[in-house]
DNA sequence: GTCAGACTGTATGGCATCGTACGATCTGAT
DNA sequence: ATCAGATCGTACGATGCCATACAGTCTGAC
């Protein structure tokens, strides 16, 4: 969240919404990473080892796919999390283009914390905010995003 | 945006608003950078140009403070626009601390042409989506960046 | 006046992610 | 059986931003 320049309700700090966006998604990201510093994890490292939890040995791909992030960064957030023995690479007799990527039993211990810690912020980020709201916000977005895609595949091809 | 592993409507990624939040952000900034690329610009420069040319000189920290950056990403960035020429620092007698960012003749030319294909881009992003939906989306961010802050002050303090 | 504290811009190092290119592997059409 | 094309993970360089620390400058209290 940058310190230096405080973007409160007070001053709302420009009317375009897409500063908005850019500068909340900082926030947050400032916000999770700090809370997930105990753990030593950031957002990411947390959000693969939660979601491998949750959801079971998965490839890359479709972790890049889920947390919507590129397979390099994926490829690299593994890389530091195999590193700390947190998850493990398991050969994929079926393919064998591809790696399993699943807890070790020290990353699902941690993966515990990690929902706790989770839902705490989750909790406190959401205060004054109903579901309602958030589906509205989240379905705003899509849109958004969307649309700057089709945007962008427009303007690239033009180039 | 990540083309890896693109993140349309058809396949809502996952069901948490702050994961959206984020990749939005990116797509986002992928759009803006691809619509200014033809005049060399990124999305920060064309937005200091932009908004200097609207308002005026002003100092870094002023810019800063309204496109919600630290200084130091903003003093990187009129560094930037300084070298290509489309920016001068203006000392202040009143306060020899700072400097006053004004844009150059040529700065001002470019800047019609930012304007333009930054409304252009403008429209498209916001193809679907009212007024009334985007004041409320601003609206339900706001309040979660701020809560995001609370959240991190807090955290910071415990630690 | 003076001086501690606040503020401005800069320098530096770090980090997460991207884009692109690559070799390895799978798949489907022939 | 073969081979072109798609897909997977990785390597590499680049980028945008942050946090921190710093020196110069202003400001307000005494």
């Amino acid at each position: 969240m940058s310190s230096d320049a405080p973007h409160g309700l007070d001053t709302p700090p420009w009317r375009r919404v897409e500063i908005t966006i850019l500068s909340t998604a900082r926030d947050l990201r400032a916000a999770y990473d700090h809370f997930f510093e105990p753990l030593g994890l950031n957002l990411t490292q947390a959000s693969v080892i939660g979601y491998v939890e949750e959801n079971g040995p998965m490839t890359q791909t479709q972790l890049a796919a889920q947390l919507v992030l590129g397979r390099a960064a994926i490829g690299s957030t593994v890389d530091q999390l195999e590193e700390r023995g947190l998850v493990q690479r398991v050969p994929n007799p079926d393919d064998r283009r591809v790696w399993l990527v699943e807890n070790t039993k020290e990353g699902a211990v941690l993966a515990a914390r990690i929902v706790a810690a989770d839902k705490d912020l989750r909790d406190r980020i959401r205060v004054g905010i109903g579901p309602d709201e958030r589906r509205a916000l989240a379905d705003v977005l899509l849109r958004m995003s969307a649309n700057a895609q089709v945007a962008l595949a427009e303007a690239e091809q033009s180039s």
